[in-house]
RNA sequence: GGUGGAGUGGCCGAGUGGAUGAGGCAGCGGCCUGCAAAGCCGCGUACACGGGUUCGAUUCCCGUCUCCACCUCCA
């Protein structure tokens, strides 16, 4: 079976066939760098990231490319209440959502443009859009006009022209032929940033960026446009339409993550209701949010509550105590082993999480029973197989990215010579059934954050969660 | 008004025209253990509501209700 995803233009999932044999390339909405991200942008990145990475496992050569909108209304409008200039708030702002996409193990974007640093190209779509009849110039500002493309213009989000809503007058919006075209570029206001244009200066309206950065870097044709659902229109719509029109063939499929909700809402700033990623590494370990955001489907709605990820924390631990038990015995993984079929199958189908995982907890249980049995081939079997689908979801313990967040290897060592001098006491008391003494030296151990287990192997111990 | 999406057991969350209801969490019983912990085994009268199609529908169709998202700030 190979890969098959869900296509938001045609409302169906479909096969995935790439436009070059053997490489994919992915453009991905990433943020808006007006405020610190919250845990729905996070999402939308993990979503994407496990994409990659499975298109990686098929063997393909991944393209990611992630862009930075780094000007935009509130950006100017941030920078203006705190009386910085826009690219203070820009780069600030940037570097929460690296920080937070490295946090949650994303793996970084072959390329990451910013608008900013593209204005060249925007000029060169605007004027072909020109050319073609599609765009027009009117008092500095620069417009896509829809009505020269209503026959296409809605084809994305499913939508007819005439049923479209008129843009909410603002002043702005004064020099529009029609109510619904929108600006590709914003004629200069006093005290806004501007660049120089044939049509004057401005700064670039908000679709045009991503536009003009995806043909750049992947080509005037590529394989999948990525973001959450709420992009869908207009960004997208517009993107499609002004790449489209100006003759690029643009994405060829499209995807997109739901929605994160909290409080029956969307997370969102303007709603006082966002959970910003830096709170909730208070709350779980990155590896288990990552677990938490992983466990549904990447379409589904996720409803934000506290009890949910816990529950995905503890559910996480079960795994993490698999492979940890496993491979205290197990020293060489095997890398070739096969990723059981049902993990396969669920992977290809629409990027199946919620049904990988389960394939993943059946291993785990597999695994387990055969480390009660002291049947180490078996383990290092499972292990190796668990290890591979953990990878791929960017969930495995051991990876270098979740290892090092834990415990420090040489200090690791240390702690464990000062145990084993007091599991010996222990072992004794034990040996003569002293078992009060066994137990307060359990006890105790349990109070410096040290957890103890009696296996069949021998007892042994690892830091308290 | 238009366009999408959702409503599944105590909770999270998949999925399917049927014969045994993924997986996890919680709970109960058992095994293991000196006791634990961890683990394993077992235990669940579900699919918002009303019609229809069908031998059979949670799954398809029609309608209704509730909720979410978008309709030019949004992941």
């Amino acid at each position: 079976m190979s890969l098959y995803l869900h296509d938001t233009s045609t409302r169906t999932v479909r096969e995935f066939v790439p436009v070059k044999p053997g490489r994919v390339s992915i453009y991905l909405c990433g943020a808006t760098v007006q405020a610190p991200p919250h845990i729905g942008h996070i999402r939308s990145g993990v979503n994407f990231d496990v994409l990659r990475r499975w298109l990686t496992h098929l063997g393909y050569d991944v393209w990611l490319c992630r862009n930075v909108t780094d000007i935009d209304d509130k950006i100017i409008r941030v920078a203006a209440e705190e009386g910085v200039p826009w690219f203070v708030v820009a780069e600030r702002n940037y570097r929460h959502f690296t920080w937070a996409y490295d946090a949650l193990g994303c793996l970084p974007p072959t390329v990451e443009p910013r608008a900013t640093g593209h204005i060249p190209e925007m000029i060169e779509l605007m004027a072909r859009l020109i050319d073609k009849g599609h765009a027009y110039a009117a008092g500095g500002d620069v417009y896509f006009d829809v009505r020269s493309y209503a026959d296409r213009y809605g084809e994305l989000s499913n939508q007819k022209l005439e049923n479209m809503r008129p843009a909410a007058d603002t002043d702005t919006d004064t020099h529009k032929r029609d109510p619904r075209d929108f600006a590709l570029w914003k004629a200069a206001k006093p005290g806004e940033p501007t660049w120089r244009t044939p049509w004057g200066p401005g700064r670039p309206g908000w679709h045009l960026e991503c536009s003009a950065m995806a043909t750049k870097y992947l080509g005037s044709t590529f394989d999948i446009h990525g973001g959450g659902v709420d992009l869908l229109f207009p960004h997208h719509e517009n993107e499609q339409a002004q790449s489209r029109a100006a003759g690029d063939g643009f994405a060829r499929y499209w995807l997109h993550n739901g929605l994160l909700t909290l409080g029956g809402e969307k997370m969102s700033k303007s709603l006082g209701n966002s959970l910003l990623v830096s709170e909730m590494l208070k709350v779980v370990r990155a590896v288990e949010l990552r677990y938490y955001l992983v466990s549904a489907h990447y379409r589904s709605p996720i409803e934000y509550s506290e009890e949910a990820l816990q529950e995905a924390a503890t559910a996480y631990r079960r795994i993490e105590g698999f492979v940890t038990r496993a491979a205290e015995i197990v020293h060489d993984v095997d890398k070739d082993v096969p990723l059981p079929q049902a993990f396969v199958d669920a992977m290809n189908n629409d990027i199946g999480t919620p049904q990988a995982i389960a394939a993943i907890h059946e291993s785990v249980r597999e695994g387990n029973a055969a480390l009660a049995q002291g049947n180490k081939d078996r383990v290092a079997r499972i292990l190796a197989e668990t290890e591979k689908m953990l990878d791929i979801l960017g969930l495995n313990p051991r990876s270098e990215q979740w290892r090092s967040a834990g415990d420090d290897t040489g200090l690791r060592d240390t702690v464990d010579a000062l145990v084993s001098v007091v599991l010996e006491q222990r072992q004794a008391a034990r040996a003569r059934k002293d078992y009060a003494t066994a137990d307060a030296i359990r006890d105790q151990l349990a109070a410096a954050g040290i957890v103890v287990e009696d296996t069949p192997q021998g007892t042994r111990w690892e830091l308290a969660r």
